[in-house]
RNA sequence: GCCCUCAUCGUCUAACGGUUAGGACGGGGCCCUCUCAAGGCCCAAAUAGGGGUUCGAUUCCCCUUGAGGGCACCA
């Protein structure tokens, strides 16, 4: 059997949606799984929208999701050009043998493609039999002289020998204009598999442009991890049949198969990514966390300054620094674009207060007693350790007959201004004496008012 | 309006005609605990409806309903 050819067809429109990323992923899946071939070509016939800029969206997007091709832009092939704006004289050569066959005609400046009005008949790889029959002639090329889609969509699979068309469920209406065209040609109809289409998170209808969550640049940006993404995406349509739902990208790809892809539609759910995200995220090894982190916060940089957020630029401080208070962040937080706000009191001393978490700390035993122990011990502790703080303040509470809490609570706010955070032990040692020790004082001077 | 596709917990999904209909996310509860996460244990939650076929339908067929897509000199 001859080797398996697949393409993906994106057309350059400025955007690169989940839905396309989710069709080059599976196109990209099964020439792994095959030994096969996957192709990149640049639908771009429609002149208006057309620019390098947007090439370079498709060209970014699918290398961060780590789908590279075997042939097209930048890489090349036997079957290029791969952007179909340098195909033209290819088109004009098919469009002769219709003419020549009288499968096609001129009528009021544009050329009709005469169908056969035959029922066509698909075996699709994931849907099974499905017929439809084509019913009226459809333009093949405008009246301007530029050739339409489902023209050069065939003309191109034809010519690059492509063995599989693997698209998204809004095409399988169309199928019928390509199958005729085929035969037209006489050439051998692709196996076609049409995938589920990705459904809006909320309200009806298919995720588009505008929809929250459709962009993949968006997802680069948040600081969402491709890996994490692609896993996602996965399973979005297509399952390893156990149980399994986080699998390394080799595995996927050696039990990826037409068959087992899903016949529905399936809802994004965000949660559900954001989830898969963190089970990545946690497992990063430190280097990669930091420099995921160190990224995010570039780009915040980079970006329009958040109304309030902004003064705290991390990326200022010291690195070793900003490297052991992002290691602590690594197993509490949920995504890297907590980051900023999970941080943010380690890099200014104008942290806030939280008011709710202050009213509740302060309503319970005599929290500014414990604050004035507190500092007392910390006066003397030996802060190069997580262990040697604890152990200090643990013998603090056991000689005042007190719990942990007592000290840890009230001693968190001081420093910190909330309750959310790392342990108070690594907080104090990360934030080191010279920080711990003012902080502590201001607030107890807050906290008593005054009358220390 | 015409044509095509699809239909299991709220969501993603598993169950070659025979299972107490399974897992995951999300939700709820309990435990653990220096906060928040995490972790452990537990709970609620589905075969759209109606007809067939069959000893037996989530599973096969038909209808209804619902959902989605396509009907361009867009791709």
């Amino acid at each position: 059997m001859s080797q398996v050819r697949v393409r993906f067809a994106p057309s350059p429109t400025g955007f690169f949606h989940i839905g396309s990323a989710r069709t080059a992923l599976f196109n990209w899946l099964y020439a792994r799984h095959t030994g096969g071939v996957f192709v990149l070509r640049i639908e771009d016939t429609d002149q208006a929208r057309n620019s390098e800029a947007f090439l370079d969206v498709i060209y970014n997007s699918l290398s961060w999701l780590g789908l590279n091709w075997d042939e097209g832009p930048r890489v090349g092939g036997a079957h290029g050009p791969y952007r179909q704006s340098e195909r033209g004289d290819i088109y004009r050569a098919y469009l002769e043998k219709l003419m020549a066959s009288g499968r096609a005609y001129e009528k009021e400046g544009a050329v009709f493609f005469r169908i056969s009005g035959e029922p066509q008949v698909i075996e699709d790889g994931i849907r099974g039999r499905v017929e439809r029959t084509e019913e009226k002639d459809f333009v093949i090329v405008r009246s301007g002289g530029s050739p339409v889609f489902h023209f050069v969509n065939v003309v191109d699979d034809i010519a690059m020998g492509i063995t599989h068309v693997i698209r998204g469920e809004d095409h399988l209406s169309n199928t019928s204009k390509h199958t005729e065209l085929f035969k037209a040609f006489g050439a051998p109809l692709p196996v076609y598999a049409h995938i589920p289409l990705i459904l809006k998170q909320n309200g009806p209808g298919k995720m588009s442009k505008r929809d929250q969550g459709a962009l993949i640049e968006e997802y680069q940006r948040r600081g969402i991890l491709p890996e994490a993404l692609v896993n996602f995406l996965c399973l979005l349509g297509w399952n390893p049949g156990d149980n399994r739902e986080k699998m390394p990208l080799a595995e996927i790809v050696r039990l990826f198969d037409l068959p087992g892809v899903n016949q529905s539609n399936a809802r994004f759910d965000e949660k559900k990514l954001a989830h898969m995200n963190w089970t990545y995220l946690v497992e990063l090894p430190p280097d990669a966390y930091v420099e995921q982190a160190r990224a995010y916060f570039a780009r915040l940089a980079a970006g329009p300054a958040a109304e309030g957020a902004a003064r705290i630029d991390p990326l200022a401080a010291d690195p070793a620094y900003f490297r052991e208070i992002m290691l602590l962040g690594q197993p509490k937080v949920k995504a890297i674009e907590e980051l900023p706000a999970y941080t943010a009191y380690f890099f200014t001393e104008d942290f806030g207060i939280d008011p709710k978490v202050r009213e509740k700390v302060m309503a319970k035993g005599d929290p500014v007693a414990r604050l004035r122990e507190l500092i007392a011990t910390l006066a003397t502790a030996d802060f190069s350790s997580d262990a040697t703080l604890e152990a200090a303040v643990q013998a603090l509470a056991a000689r005042q007959g007190l719990g942990l809490g007592d000290y840890v609570h009230v001693g968190r706010l001081a420093v910190s201004g909330t309750n959310v955070g790392p342990s108070f032990f690594s907080l104090l040692r990360v934030l080191g004496p010279d920080r711990v020790r003012p902080r502590l004082d201001r607030f107890l001077a807050t906290a008593a008012g005054g009358s220390i």
